[in-house]
RNA sequence: GCACCGGUGGUCUAAUGGUAAGACAUUGGCCUUCCAAGCCAAUUAUCUGGGUUCGAUUCCCAGCCGGUGCACCA
């Protein structure tokens, strides 16, 4: 296919089949909400389920499931909501968005512009005679625009308790870390996973499902202690895998690096090793569910790309059109999550780790007299206690003297020696409260979906016509088999192709009993939806001596193959799964010619 | 959000200041055939609102949706 159209083909077939259209066209349509239809919504559950099977039943991780709407709180910690206010001004001459808040902070003595309406933003920039930074154009008169990439809503009556659609899915997992860890018996490493929707509401929604205001993550939350866990690279040492570092993004003559997961974190080109493990986890994932390899990389983020909390990251981007659209980031985010909301919540996002040997240690502790600092301070007293602590942690000679000066609310306050009952103890510490790092799997399941179909999307040409074909993995198609009496008015035909379908459906298959028209009409309605088999119940399988039989035509080639119908469920099982290939099937009966 | 382009049955296209044509698809019937067969019949459309006009799907304005570029993507 030429570069630009095969998307556009695919968004024509993928209305008309029902794998997704726009959402709300009854009603004029919505922008950046879409509808996955019948077709559509079974791969996207087959992807997902494809993914918790590899990424958490496999990988003995945790999964988990969290609200979409969580309160101001867990933003203002996680930082999301910094970019709540953020005004936006576009020079008219250059096209270039600036930051209003910050250019006017920059410029005037005002500190806190993010306070200021749009309006009066735009009044400021006027005022003082702002200029644009890149080009020096003037900017006033440019309106000065608001955006909020989070949805807000209210939690309950009234307007009392602000909350917000989460802009990602970790979030649930970093909140509920306390409980989840109780749950995983304080134990690092361990991984939680989650699969759910997430909502942006994007400036500009593009490229049809993309980049859309509501999608759906499917997030791993690898938390380890950075000091003690590493991974185990046995099992993916070998993959080879595409890599597109930043040091070659950033060469004239920057090339592809062809590359084990071994070497490539051997020779510290994946720095991390849980990133190269999941890096080489991913590959193999990628290819089993039927991306095209050849359109695939992972590509490192540059130093200016990287959020900044984020040490390293690289990104799975796949091929559409020219264009590589990014469907899974590979984050390490060090200990910056836990330790944000460790900091504004009220509990206790460490991991207790014990010491291989406990460690002996002299501390200066302090055991205050609160029977004589209590009338002598009255309120004051807790503080005055707790100055005593910190000052014996920090300064244990201060209590050689015969009193202490503490600084109380800025004031000073003098306390005799004694009453602190100072004194270095010998402890035992058998370990220490860490804040666990986090690696951070993140993929796109709506991209993933996308790049499927993308990639799948074939055309041929059957007897001088031009055929349609979605060349998706038997693991994933959404429709598993069709089923067809090869003509409808011959009741031992459709009566067996009933039975047929019926059966293959109670062994847990997907499939679409079609008796209408001509054969090859209906070989090409399955053809279009990417069914990978379909069944054809003909006279030459009931007529005769022998079994009945029926025969299995394969997608992508054509090919057709004659085997006893009480074989269906079995072959159908080895196809699925990938544990039989069609070839198989060839060797074991008999070949249909055409 | 800005700029440019576009919006006609389910899909893809045509045409038009005087009430919309075709192909494919879909449904029913005939036929019964292993790759979109044939014949007969049927269903289905001018994005929304306002303006100009005797009359607007057509021209104008605004909005919505889509494409492309810019910006944004924490």
């Amino acid at each position: 296919m030429s570069e630009g159209t095969e998307s556009a083909a695919l968004a024509e077939l993928a209305k008309r089949r029902g794998f997704f259209f726009g959402s709300s066209e009854a009603y004029g349509g919505v922008g950046g909400f879409y509808t996955y239809g019948p077709q559509g919504a079974a791969l996207k559950s087959n992807v997902e389920e494809a993914w918790r099977d590899r990424f958490a039943v496999q990988e003995g991780n945790l999964e988990i499931e969290a609200p979409t709407i969580m309160p101001e709180p867990v933003f203002e910690a996680s930082g999301h909501l910094d970019g709540f206010d953020d005004m936006l001004v576009e020079c008219a001459e250059c096209g270039e968005s600036h930051r209003a808040d910050h250019l006017i902070e920059d410029n005037s003595e005002l500190e806190d512009a993010e306070t200021l309406s749009p309006e009066e933003a735009a009044e400021k920039i006027a005022g003082l005679g702002l200029v644009c930074p890149n080009c020096g154009a003037e900017l006033a008169g440019q309106s000065v625009e608001e955006f909020n990439l989070m949805f807000g809503t209210n939690i309950g009556p009234g307007s009392k308790t602000p909350g917000y659609l989460r802009p990602e899915t970790a979030q649930g997992i970093f909140v509920e870390f306390p409980r989840i860890k109780e749950y995983a018996r304080n134990r690092l490493p361990f991984g939680v996973t989650q699969v759910g929707r997430a909502y942006r509401n994007e400036i500009s929604p593009r490229k049809n499902i993309v980049r859309t205001r509501e999608f759906t993550q499917a997030e791993l939350e690898q938390f380890i202690d950075p000091e003690r866990d590493e991974p185990d690279l046995s099992s993916v040492e070998d993959v080879e895998v595409r890599l597109y570092p930043a040091t070659e993004q950033q060469a004239d003559d920057g090339d592809y690096l062809d590359i084990t997961i071994g070497e490539a974190v051997d020779e510290g080109i994946v720095a991390n090793g849980w990133i190269g493990y999941y890096l080489g986890i991913a590959q193999e994932w990628y290819e089993h569910i039927g991306v095209d390899m050849e359109r695939f990389r992972f590509r490192q983020h540059l130093p200016g790309e990287l959020a900044h909390y984020a040490a390293d990251c690289w990104d799975a981007e796949s091929e559409v059109d020219g264009d590589w659209i990014e469907i899974a980031g590979f984050a390490y985010r060090g200990d910056y999550d836990l330790s944000k909301h460790g900091e504004h919540a009220d509990d206790d996002f460490t991991v207790f780790q014990q010491y291989d040997e406990p460690k002996t240690v002299e501390r200066a502790v302090v055991d205050p007299d609160m029977a004589t600092l209590g009338p002598e301070f009255g309120a004051q007293a807790a503080d005055v206690a707790e100055a005593l602590e910190t000052l014996a942690e920090r300064d244990p000679d201060a209590f050689d003297a015969d009193e202490v000066t503490l600084d109380i609310d800025g004031e000073d306050v003098t306390v005799d020696t004694d009453v602190a009952n100072f004194s270095v103890e010998t402890q035992t510490e058998a370990g220490e409260h860490i804040t666990p790092h986090v690696v951070e799997p993140s993929f796109g399941v709506d991209r993933t979906v996308y790049t499927l179909l993308v990639h799948a999307y074939e055309q041929d040409e059957v007897d001088g016509e031009a055929r349609t074909f979605l060349s998706l993995s038997p693991t994933i198609a959404p429709t598993n088999v069709g089923v067809f009496p090869l003509v409808s008015n011959v009741d031992e035909l459709v009566d067996l192709a009933d039975d047929v379908a019926e059966e293959l459906r109670a062994a847990g298959f997907a499939v679409v009993y079609d008796d209408s028209g001509s054969i090859g009409r209906r070989y090409r309605r399955q053809d279009e939806v990417g069914t990978p088999f379909c069944v054809t119940i003909d006279r030459d399988g009931i007529e005769g001596a022998g079994d009945t039989t029926v025969t299995i035509r394969e997608r992508d080639t054509g090919r057709q193959v004659r085997v006893p119908v009480d074989s269906l469920v079995e072959t159908f099982v080895g196809l699925r799964a990938g544990t039989t290939s069609f070839d198989d099937v060839l060797d074991a009966n008999e070949v249909v010619e055409a």
